[in-house]
DNA sequence: TAGATTGTTAATCGATTAACAATC
DNA sequence: TAGATTGTTAATCGATTAACAATC
């Protein structure tokens, strides 16, 4: 689920969300509005399955149909980070991976910390797609002393004593959550205190951070409970 | 993450989203926007946290406050389920709590099924969330067969043959998806043929489904990758 | 009564859509 | 040239916001 929210301009403390995007405005730097950046990933995904095939040219047409989206939205989204296609021809599909990426931000091996090692942990530490897409899990904390030593993919779970150590030696800037709703408010408050500018939030409360932080939520039940809601729309 | 993505209207046949409403338009049957379905199970949240502190009553401010929305917002959702507050008084919080759920579609004990039982999987049967809202995991499926008869949760993993079986004894209409990309789409079909209508997918896919057929997508990537986003707009 | 708070209206804002001129 | 496809404009649509009358 994606859930979204950012701490940034209003003035309502915490944030909330399940990956959709709330709210309006876009952010203050760049010219790319908040539901353009919630899509580039998603075209930077279909992209890569079309380099794979070794397509080198795509039209908006084509690349609509694989997102989801309309040729339309893809045009204008695309057109957001400048003249990347060539009229009657189409997009090239490698320069519009590096023209993506390069918006988003992404830079080669991001350090990512994550705190909690239990199974959804456990589950994140072993996800490759974050590899792909240059981030790496460089650090696996958590709070029972029991789990410190064993492996989490490639990294050694440490306790959670070393979450400042450990944002520190890696200068990660971004930290995934996945710590019972109890904790979770203090460890964001350890994490951003430490260094940490965005969060990947997994327990099912509304952190409360400071203004440049960026917290995206995700709740399991919250995207179920839509589920059941469109679900039961239309069995009306 | 929220993701969204309904393969109602419209025509674009894939669905995409990671829990961020994308689009706009209401639901066929109800009154209620997109945007405020989004927002209610946050709403329900903050409810059931402040019904176990033995609070009665809230204004839409108070209430406003712990969901990280505008007093305005919640207050046009909620008029839009009814006149559920009183002026002056505010509004009582356990029949928000029912007219919500009532809203959502949330009926005692829905069955869901989840395919794969690996980390992921794991997390999700043994995620207490669902149990709370009025879900309930009645069977997991892997195609491994040497997870068939290990617990997840309180249930045995089954076999992937069985799916179709468990779907019809269970009556679920709903299905959680944590299985590799490159099996997705074949189980997806194989649900949607044996009667589901919602699928919550981690799989880094976009899924086709039919018409009718609802699918929130999770992608961890495109969550990190907005996270990533946002932390480099900030330091420009 | 006076204060508080909802429900709702009107205004603002932003995103999507459709259409098409520009251009390969 | 003729066909295809982008980039962009104008129109539509929907959500948010602010303000306030109704009402407890």
């Amino acid at each position: 689920m994606s859930g979204d929210g950012t701490a940034d301009g209003g003035g309502h403390g915490s944030s909330h969300g399940s990956g959709h995007g709330t709210g309006h405005g876009r952010g203050p730097g760049s010219g790319l509005s908040r539901p353009t950046v919630s899509r580039l990933p998603g075209y930077l995904r279909a992209l890569a399955a079309l380099a794979r095939a070794g397509t080198v040219r795509v039209s908006s047409t084509d690349l609509a149909r694989h997102t989801g989206v309309s040729p339309a939205v893809l045009r204008r989204d695309l057109s957001s980070l400048g003249q990347l296609g060539r009229r009657g021809v189409g997009y090239p599909v490698a320069a519009l991976q590096q023209a993506i990426s390069r918006a988003l931000g992404l830079v080669e091996d991001q350090p990512v910390v994550l705190v909690g090692a239990g199974h959804l942990g456990s589950a994140l530490a072993g996800y490759t797609g974050f590899g792909e897409r240059g981030m790496r899990v460089c650090a696996v904390l958590d709070a029972d002393p029991g789990l410190a030593g064993q492996r989490r993919g490639s990294v050694v779970v440490r306790p959670l004593e070393e979450l400042e150590g450990s944002v520190a030696e890696s200068e990660a800037r971004l930290a995934i959550m996945a710590v019972p709703a109890g904790v979770a408010q203090s460890v964001a408050d350890r994490l951003v205190a430490a260094g940490i500018r965005g969060l990947l939030n997994f327990a099912p409360v509304d952190l409360v951070v400071p203004r440049g932080v960026t917290v995206r939520a995700v709740d399991l039940s919250t995207e179920l409970q839509i589920l059941a809601f469109h679900q039961a729309e239309l069995r009306q």
